[in-house]
RNA sequence: GCCGCCGUAGCUCAGUGGUAGAGCGCAUCCUUGGUAAGGCUGAGGUCGGCAGUUCAAUCCUGCCCGGCGGCACCA
């Protein structure tokens, strides 16, 4: 008996693993069945957390198991490496961002090797690489040059402690989704990617992903947020005021409800507001009140609602004799449809507060089902619901999609209108004022304008001395850098030095996977062999960032004609997160797992501080993170535990889409369990096993492989690894009751074939172990080699069940029947048993319920 | 407010229209040359609550309660 050691042995089949360079990808042969695993990639912090552990060893599993299903399977490794944490490094320590993050990279390429990872390292790349970033300045220019990409002046997201720009995907309840400090709106030239042009396609496409989970999907279409209305433009009653439109342009979506209008309503920031305070004081003093208001949402969200009448006032659409008055309201937001409404307080809540609080008319048009017209009235809360239109001419006795779809058409006609989509999605906001990430590579020229860099002077690199002693974009300060002669005329002209967001470097390196020396940004045949991604994994915090943008660059690219597929992801998993208690001092100060000491009595845990023994309190489980110190360092535990038991941990605790509770007495389970199954291997006699007749026993063992085999690859299949690890630790505990010191050729026979299929089970999850035991057994080659085991469905079914008996749907006893015992069989073996005339005591049969090989049931009265 | 997910043993979670399961923890005992360990045995569950459908509901349906996540003055 030799006990398991996962310091030599784990090494050991690392080693093996590179010398036979295992996980190779194979070349983009059509012929085979293809497999693309890939795990978000990395940022290079520097240090290997939890997270990462599991978002890779799930990965893993699927990489594992497909390859031996005979999949080719590409499972590549990459850096995420532009970035902010660069440069904060190098303003407060003095280094070089550059040499910071290879450094971190070299650092992190050790730990994740560690893990003992099926990665094709050949392939690895990181995006800061200039090899890199300068394929992706070439495809930019390529959309620059079809109007994908564009540069105008806009009012943008300012995050004033990272000092850029930020997306409105990366602001999230009004602050910077990295610095956390609240964003201010700053009017700057920026550059954009035409997302929204895509919009219809992204919102439709949503449903081909049937492979994406459902919350992600429905994420996405609230983030693009498409509606269809109607945009119409009402007449000014008099002339219209100097300098702006003939009409006053509004976006509805309930054009049904026209009828209903009561007053016109406009956003504070609207030109007509402007134009109005330019000789209206008390208007101009209104509008100055409403963008005082917070910009955060709970702010928003308790305004009250504010108006002030312009006294001007507009003609009712489909009743020109109808005035309307115009208003110009808070609650109206100047980026959303045309920063104009027309308001209808009796189906509008917003309208019908402000209506309410101005005494403005309220109008039913939509009379709900059962209500009559003559007393149905809208009293603080407005009918959004069903109902049929009236007071409202040719929209009369209509149901509500029927009436938008007439009045769409009559506005149409009038020629005053037309039906239209909007959507909520913006332009993708790309300009960051950063040094660290790729440098946007045009020129601007005083004569020439904006000039594409010429593709002979690409890839254009940063410089290697920059100044990171001050905030602020170091590029910008660089001495000399950003003078050069514009490519067209030759005159001075200055580089562009914003860089690109790093969202746009992970929205495309999937496909620079398929061939990552390619002379091209992508290499289109590997790539339409390889893509799209089979299995994509990661954090559901990328929902609608790099999920959404990774989406929108694959068309666009497609539209290119560099890649053939339309969606980037054909399945998405999104996993959990790590939790850990926390721990606190009873003062409160924060303490780290290891210096804290749990026991327990019957069902109370207590804590102590494991230095002084002083009490302490344990807290909630929370995500691990520094600052409440709840982190645990996978260092530590490979090297008490093993890379296996670790990997095993964080795969068995819960279901992969759900958090994972790290705990010190899960992993120590997780390390018995190795070791037990090393026993079972270590028990096993050496060399060939004779092949001997079944006998109970033996048939018992296999009758337990089989079933584990099946279980496990649906397992496997669905997704549900812990429950499949739950199935291992059964088979192993029926293993036990079987053991090989002093058993029979059949028993021996029969661990014989479990081990085997056992050895390439356990493969995916802790592949360290399952080539030490492999090995043991005498499997041929490698375990990374060797095909998945194959069940026999004869072998699953039972001879005889023994099923329950239920008298009135309470269990009274069992009867033994022969498995697939036809149910009029089975119940004249239920009648004949004295027993079951006991039970029945003295009252009536009424009928026998019989479900082939699960249960009977007599019902009787 | 709207949408979604979840609620099963002390904890973390499987599971199924038909006999309630695993790991950890807990308790008893054994081992003390596998020893900063190993093993045996066991206790512990109105399957969140209430109603309905059914011969039979932890599972299906409805309502309610609790927890988590997303969206939210988007016209």
């Amino acid at each position: 008996m030799t006990r398991y050691n996962p310091k030599k042995t784990e090494p050991h089949w690392r080693n093996v693993w590179t010398q036979a360079d295992a996980f190779r990808t194979g070349p983009a042969d059509p012929s085979l069945p293809k497999y693309y695993v890939l795990e978000m990639f990395p940022y290079p912090s520097g240090r290997l957390h939890m997270g990462h552990v599991r978002n890779y060893s799930l990965g893993d599993v699927v990489a594992r198991y497909k390859r031996a299903r005979g999949f080719n399977v590409l499972h590549p490794m990459g850096w995420d490496a532009f970035g902010l944490p660069a440069e904060n490094a190098a303003m407060e320590r003095g280094v070089d961002p550059k040499a910071w993050t290879y450094d971190n990279i070299s650092r992190m390429r050790d730990e994740l090797k560690e893990l003992g990872l099926s990665v094709d390292w050949s392939r690895e790349f990181a995006t800061c690489d200039l090899a890199y970033y300068g394929q992706q300045q070439s495809w930019f220019l390529d959309l620059f040059k079809r109007g994908l990409v564009y540069r105008r002046e806009g009012v943008v997201n300012w995050d004033p402690v990272d000092q850029t720009v930020l997306a409105n995907e990366q602001v999230v309840d009004g602050r910077g989704w990295r610095s956390g400090a609240l964003v201010e709106k700053r009017k700057l030239n920026q550059w954009f990617m035409r997302i929204t042009d895509y919009a219809d396609d992204l919102v439709d496409s949503l449903k081909t992903l049937d492979r994406w989970p459902d919350k992600v999907r429905t994420m996405q279409e609230n983030w693009i947020g498409r509606s269809k209305g109607l945009r119409f433009s009402f007449a000014y009653a008099g002339d219209a005021p100097a300098g702006l439109p003939e009409g006053l342009e509004v976006y509805t979506t309930r054009p049904d409800t026209l009828f209903g209008a009561s007053f016109v309503g406009i956003a504070a920031d609207h030109p007509l507001a402007d134009h109005v305070a330019a000789s209206r004081p008390d208007v101009a003093a209104f509008i100055a009140a409403c963008r005082q208001g917070g910009a955060s949402e709970a702010e928003i969200e308790t305004a009250e609602k504010i108006g002030f009448d312009t006294g001007l006032s507009v003609a009712h659409p489909f009743d020109p004799a109808q005035r309307l008055p115009v208003w110009i309201a808070n609650f109206i937001l100047m980026d959303y449809g045309t920063g104009a409404i027309f308001g209808c307080p009796a189906h509008d809540q917003r309208d019908l507060d402000f209506a309410r609080k101005y005494g403005l008319s309220v109008h039913p048009v939509v009379l709900p089902p059962g209500e009559d017209p003559d007393t149905f009235e809208v009293g603080t809360e407005a009918y959004t619901g069903p109902g049929r239109i009236y007071r409202s001419q040719f929209l009369d006795g209509l149901e509500i999609e029927a009436a938008k779809a007439a009045a769409i058409q009559r506005m149409e006609d009038l020629g005053q209108g037309k039906g239209a989509t909007v959507f909520r999605l913006r332009d993708w906001g790309v300009s960051r004022q950063r040094a660290w990430g790729c440098p946007i590579p045009v020129v601007h020229c005083e004569a020439c304008g904006v000039v594409p860099l010429p593709a002979t002077d690409l890839p254009l690199a940063m410089p290697d001395d920059l100044d990171f002693s001050k905030p602020g974009n170091a590029l910008l300060r660089h001495p000399t850098w950003r003078h050069t002669a514009c490519p067209a005329c030759g005159s001075a002209a200055i580089r562009e030095t914003d860089t690109l967001d790093t969202f746009v470097d992970s929205s495309w390196y999937f496909a620079r996977f398929a061939n990552p020396e390619a002379p091209g940004p992508i290499d289109k045949a590997a790539a339409d062999y390889w893509l799209p991604v089979d299995q994509y994994i990661g954090g559901v915090e990328h929902a609608v960032l790099h999920l959404l943008y990774a989406r929108f660059l694959t068309k666009a690219l497609a539209d290119e004609d560099m890649l053939s597929v339309k969606e980037p992801f054909a399945g998405l998993f999104t996993q959990g997160m790590v939790t850990h208690e926390t721990y606190r001092k009873p003062n409160g100060e924060w303490l780290e797992p290891r210096d804290v000491e749990i026991t327990a009595t019957g069902n109370v845990r207590q804590a102590r501080l494991v230095s002084t023994g002083e009490p302490v309190v344990i807290g909630d489980v929370e995500k691990m993170s520094k600052s409440k110190r709840n982190t645990v360092s996978p260092g530590e535990i490979f090297e008490v535990y093993g890379v296996d038991a670790a990997r095993l941990f964080v795969l068995s605790d819960s279901p992969p889409e759900r958090d994972a509770q790290w705990s010190n007495s899960g992993v120590e389970g997780s390390w018995r369990f190795v070791n037990r199954v090393w026993a079972e291997f270590d028990s096993q006699p050496p060399g060939s096993v004779e092949p001997a007749a079944p006998d109970d026993a033996a048939l018992t063992i296999r009758r337990g492989s089989h079933r584990l085999i099946k279980t496990l690859t649906e397992a496997i299949e669905g997704f549900r690894f812990n429950s499949g690890i739950a199935r291992l630790y059964e088979f192993l505990n029926l293993l036990k009751d079987f053991k090989a010191e002093g058993a029979g050729p059949a028993v021996l026979f029969a661990r014989q074939e479990a081990l085997s299929a056992l050895a390439r089970l356990i493969a995916p999850f802790t592949p360290h172990l399952a080539e030490e035991c492999w090995a043991r057994i005498g499997g041929e080659g490698l375990v990374v080699f060797a095909p998945w085991p194959e069940f026999d469905p004869d072998m699953i079914q039972e001879a005889v069940l023994t099923l329950p008996v239920q008298v009135n749907g309470k269990r009274r006893g069992e009867v033994q029947v022969p498995a697939g015992a036809e149910p009029a069989e089975v119940e004249k073996i239920v009648l004949g048993d004295p027993e079951f005339s006991r039970h029945l005591g003295g009252l009536t049969l009424r009928k026998v319920i019989v479900v082939k090989d699960r249960i009977i049931n007599i019902v009787a009265s």
